[in-house]
Parts: C-alpha cells; structure tokens; sequence
DNA sequence: CTGTATCCTAACGGATACTG
DNA sequence: CAGTATCCGTTAGGATACAG
C-alpha cells in the first residue's frame, strides 16, 4: 500500500507526470475519441497515450465510452471528479503563462501555441 | 532549447516531480534551513533535496541565504515569484484531500499527517 | 551542519512492429 | 481506428561515503 504524508502527494500523483495533466485538460474542454487526442498532444507516443488516459480511467477521472462499430470508435470524457479540477488546471496555465512571460528574456525556453 | 506546446507544461516543469512542490510548499509558510527541511520533508534523501532545492532556485522560485559561521547555517526562503503559487499549492492540497476521502473506501492507499 | 561525489537500480518513456 | 507487445536507452532517485 502506498503511503503519503501530505495532501499535495496525492494530487501530484493524480495529475503530474508528463501527460496526465495535458491530457486531462483538454478532456475538460469536452470529450475526444483517441485520434484526436493524438492529434492535440501531438508529441506523445502510441503508448503513453494509452497509458496515460488507463491511469486517468483506473483513478476515476475519466469514463470510456466503446461504440460497437468497424472500424472502431471510443470516446473518453471526465467524470465529475476529473471535472472537478479545471479551475486547478486552469490556474496552472495561467501561471506558466505569465512565469514564461518573465522568462523569456533568458531565452532558456519557447512555447509553441498550436490550438 | 526546451520547447513547450502548453503553458501547462511550463507550471508542471517548475512544480512537478516527486519533491518541488512539495518543498515549496513548507517555504512558503517561512524560511526553514536546510536540516529543517530535512526533518519535515522526512522521507527525502540528502541528495535530492540539494538537487531540488538548486533547480528551485534557478527557477528563481525560491533564494538561498548563507551565514559565514562555524557550523554552517544556509536559510531558504521563497521569493515574490515563489510566494505566488501560494493559493495553487493549497488549492492542490485541498483537492488531494477530498480526493483522498473519497477513495479510502478502497483501502488503496493512506496519508499520515505528521505536522 | 551543509554539501559533494559515486554507484546502482527501477521506472519512465520513445520507436517499432503487429493485431482485430 | 484503437490497442498490445517488445525492445532499449535515458533519467529519476536511493544508499553510501566523504569533505569543509
């Protein structure tokens, strides 16, 4: 059984990594089938993406829908819970938004907007 | 040069991993040396928390203040960039606990408050 | 007390090929 | 289209010893 010691462990457990976050927050915006979410975090491998959205799904913060049809068509979406975190999610963009904005003098690091 | 296709990735970069945030968020109520952190974040290891407290200060999070004297007394403490993340930590540790509520029932996990 | 230097392991994550 | 399986390199991170 795994332990934590402070609240902030058990959300970064939830949420961090390098695609939970991503993937949730634009599952916020509304539901996707798998494609487009390949499509939208578009560095991600076959793999990770699979992963990340089963690791979603097995915490309870997303569903997944399966249409019986050829080819196949699955849709993922939030439950209420995963809902639950878009004003978190939210101020964290904004946050980045305005700390590249300080940063980018350094010129240590760009950010490509491409919704 | 890093490039980041989301101002998520930017916050997640900064605050992300198994300790940043998790620091911050003990500096953030006041400056604590560095035995200090030691002591409260228990589980971690000399070596990570020096790790992380250097990239928490290249991101210009957090300032590092050291006394010329015998023992060696350093003191970290958050700067305004630091401090701002303030609300977002604790909004973060307010979703993990009701988060943590609601799955106990599972038995998959446990938290040990131990302020 | 604060910090550095090694060594070593496990997990993360990318590339590719393949299945229904 | 959606998903699985395998291989493999990189990195995160723990243990330990040591230095100023």
């Amino acid at each position: 059984m795994k332990t934590y010691y402070c609240d902030l462990e058990v959300t970064m457990e939830v949420i961090g990594g390098k695609w939970k976050g991503l993937i949730l927050y634009y599952l916020i915006k509304g539901p996707k089938r798998t494609s487009e979410l390949k499509r939208l975090v578009h560095s991600i491998s076959q793999k990770m993406l699979i992963q990340t959205l089963r690791e979603l799904e097995t915490n309870g913060l997303i569903s997944r829908k399966m249409y019986n049809q050829v080819p196949p068509k699955v849709e993922y979406s939030t439950t209420e819970l995963g809902q639950s975190l878009e004003p978190i999610l939210r101020a964290l963009c904004n946050w980045g938004d305005n700390y590249a904005e300080k940063s980018f003098a350094k010129g240590e690091f760009q950010i490509l907007h491409i919704d």
